[in-house]
DNA sequence: CGGCCGCTTGAATACCGTCAATTATAGTGG
DNA sequence: CCACTATAATTGACGGTATTCAAGCGGCCG
């Protein structure tokens, strides 16, 4: 069940068996469902384990007093809501489901102890919350520097390479697909926007053939084409196996 | 010299004097000065060391292909350019120096034998890179949400924070002061807005007595009204003594 | 089948960007 | 010490992108 962590950290490096199985124990000691619109954690609470997301999608928030909300993250199988949150005092934002979800929650001695007995997937889950960290500062330049049309072809490029590296696209003749569990008001709280020019910003991309999008279904005909048209360099997603050279039979 | 690394760190937990001397260690190895607009590192570099900044200011920022640029973060002395940053194959982004820098130049395997022999230093520079982490996310629901005023008003409100921790404010009855050595085209660049908006937006909050901006002082007479009118929360900065309870005292 | 949620549309307006030029300020060299 | 020059700040007029407000449509679920 921690097939889809462990796809993601395999971009980074290979993991032994034994690797793997230490990781699906770790991903079925508790797990627990939620229903759409329930918060996995919220701003305020203090955390005292670790979620990783098993399947469905989850988002990140941060609610200003007025009501305003930005979302700052989406979160897709494998990704993990608080990676050594437990050392702050409290959560400084909230994770929200957007899917059906299922979690598997782990007490953080467990992950400290799977971490020090293998160093492979300490130096994996490194990588992991680096590229985190880089993903929310590509958010922050996506936000200030680019137009209405670039923002949202910049996150359907990066959210089709990240479930592409999980196998969670499907490919075809006419171009990449993926299921987008993401209602066009949310759209628009990620990327600075209202819901009212997130639609006529989506309409004008249909016309020019950047992107399909029927239902829930989103299709990229072509995805340099729609690449380009966002500025989009991969980058900081870091998928270029920086750690390949790490043998996954050494202990 | 690591001192503003220290006075930073000490926010968060109390150091043994031996964890100081080992900063101290670290911070004077190997030391390099440099001019303003030169870079520490730049994008496409693979990361060799660890880069501290123990004197002036820098900034992170992204470069569009066609010019743009998205200033993701302001640097102070204290603050670590690229930690594990090693683990990467390549920086994805740049870290340029705003005025005159003395930067320490620190081999990773120094970092990873200190953090080895100094739990609380590791846990420290963790609670520091969670904190890091953090204040990109603010800066993404920054320019997502908040308008003109307020962008620049919860920006200066978290320097503010940032330099009082490290003793780098001036207090006074009038309210409290510091240097803050930004163009207002950076400015613009780090709120995603252009410089002339900046400067009117500035002027309306000169009027309004937000701020007292002459030169490259920055004075806030009032820090709660300066909060208040940015929406302002403090906690995703976790100044809050979260580990207080570890005793400087054990090995 | 009714109601709710999400999508769509229109018109008016506001905020912010662009362009272009002028005025200050600071750093440099004679 | 002051002129000189580059950089930074400021101003005005105009245009465009995105927001606001308000209303209507459509599909899915109970």
């Amino acid at each position: 069940m921690a097939i889809y962590l462990i796809r993601k950290l395999e971009q980074f490096t290979k993991l032994s068996a034994e690797d793997k199985k230490a990781l699906e124990r770790m991903a079925s000691l508790n797990v627990r469902q939620l229903a759409p619109k329930e918060d996995i954690v919220r701003e305020g609470d203090k955390p005292r384990h670790v979620n990783l997301i098993l399947e469905g999608w989850a988002f990140r928030y941060k609610d200003l007093e007025d009501g305003r909300r930005q979302i700052t993250a989406f979160l897709v199988p494998g990704d993990i809501c608080d990676m050594r949150m437990f050392i702050l005092k409290e959560m400084d934002h909230s994770v929200g489901a957007l899917t059906r979800l299922r979690v598997a929650e782990i007490p953080s001695k467990v992950i400290l102890e799977m971490t020090d007995a293998h160093p492979r997937i300490a130096r994996a889950l490194w990588w992991n919350s680096l590229v985190e960290e880089s993903i929310a500062r590509e958010w922050t330049a996506n936000i200030g520097q680019r137009d209405a049309t670039e923002r949202l072809a910049h996150l359907f490029c990066e959210l089709a390479l990240r479930l592409r590296g999980l196998g969670l696209t499907n490919g075809a003749a006419e171009g990449q697909s993926f299921e987008l569990p993401v209602t066009q008001e949310q759209l628009g709280e990620a990327t600075g926007m209202t819901t009212v020019h997130v639609n006529r910003t989506l309409q004008a991309m249909r016309e020019q053939g950047l992107i399909v999008l029927r239902g829930r279904t989103l299709t990229i005909p072509d995805e340099e084409v729609l690449q380009s048209s966002a500025l989009f360099n991969s980058n900081y997603l870091h998928l270029d196996r920086d750690g390949r050279e790490l043998d996954a039979n050494d202990p």
